[in-house]
DNA sequence: TGTAGCATGTAAGCCGTTACATGATTGA
DNA sequence: TCAATCATGTAACGGCTTACATGCTACA
């Protein structure tokens, strides 16, 4: 039950885990790369390809995943399904990590923190990108909520994706409240 | 003006600009170390010492920043405050660069994504454990936001603490909201 | 026939962290 | 005198990105 992995390792662990549950042949990385653009960009971040691979690897060393060689005419792909192994260490990894504080990245409140050394014009230009950019993401979660509907299996999914479209609700609300400060 | 410097560069360029303003000597790494706690941490990253120390060295390599070396005893110190290039650089970092969507690494949401797989009881003390995080996070923000007060040179970061304060209280909402639906 | 999408990987490099190393000053 | 705080840096390394490299398959 290793748990020198990293967060994202166990993220891709549970879109396999997510997968398992479907009974499917597994996914290749370029499938789980797909899925986590779906989803753990909103919450966490989407690796890139490399990453993915990398982890996957990283993973099957550990013996949380297997991988299955498909042969589809000449090509050789790998799907990955996730072991017994790593079902257990996927469990205890999100009964027992500590569960860090979320970290936030805003380069739009790190900019209006210098408002003073802009000008005017240009600090409500970044607030205005700014709910354009929220609308745009939240358009982009709002199809994804839509996917999901109203199943069991996929009630924690569609939960986190509510809880998405209301930050991005309140997020905008506060910052038009800022720009009607300026 | 070069503009190969990280968002975290410019930050901290920032913090100089702000003291600057106050006449006084400039920051040492150390004490730049100590402002980046009490604001940058909340919107972007507290850089490690270390880190503090290597940005201030990229820095001065650009010119934006100049060294005065000063000793108090048989200590010498180094406080650095902001250039004449080092503004403009700023000024124009913040003008024309591109100001990317925040970046959310939440690992609570990434938690309940995979609720399916976890106890109830254990959701439960997910969610009412960040609830209590969100309560430290906000007194520790009230805090810097009751020592802006409200002059008129502090308006910005003013605005910005007010800004996360909401944003808590509206996260607190939302999870309490998702905690009675589990 | 060609291009978009499927599929897999390696290499180089940036940003940031922790660990390590060193030493001065202040005040209890 | 001892601990806390001030102060500065180097080394090793992890996580992640971009760039690079390769080739198949489906379909218009």
């Amino acid at each position: 039950m290793p748990s020198d992995l990293s967060t994202t390792s166990f993220a891709l662990l549970g879109l396999l885990a997510f997968d398992d549950a479907t009974s499917s042949a597994g996914l290749t990385g370029y499938e789980l790369k797909q899925r986590a653009d779906r989803t753990l960009r909103f919450y966490w971040v989407s690796p890139a390809m490399s990453q993915i691979y990398t982890e996957l690897s990283r993973l099957h060393r550990h013996g949380l995943v297997d991988p299955v060689e498909s042969k589809t005419g000449r090509r050789t792909t790998r799907h990955f399904r996730i072991t017994a192994t790593g079902h257990g260490a996927l469990s205890a990894w999100l009964r027992t990590s500590e569960v860090d504080f979320p970290i936030l990245k805003h380069p739009t409140a790190l900019k209006l923190l210098m408002g003073r050394l802009m000008a005017p014009e240009d600090l409500e230009a970044l607030l205005d990108g700014y709910v354009d950019a929220l609308a745009n993401r939240r358009r982009e979660l709002m199809a994804v909520r839509e996917l999901l509907g109203d199943v069991q299996e996929l009630r924690f999914p569609a939960m986190v994706a509510d809880w998405g479209l209301a930050y991005y609700d309140s997020e905008t609300d506060i910052v038009k409240g800022l720009r009607r400060r300026l």
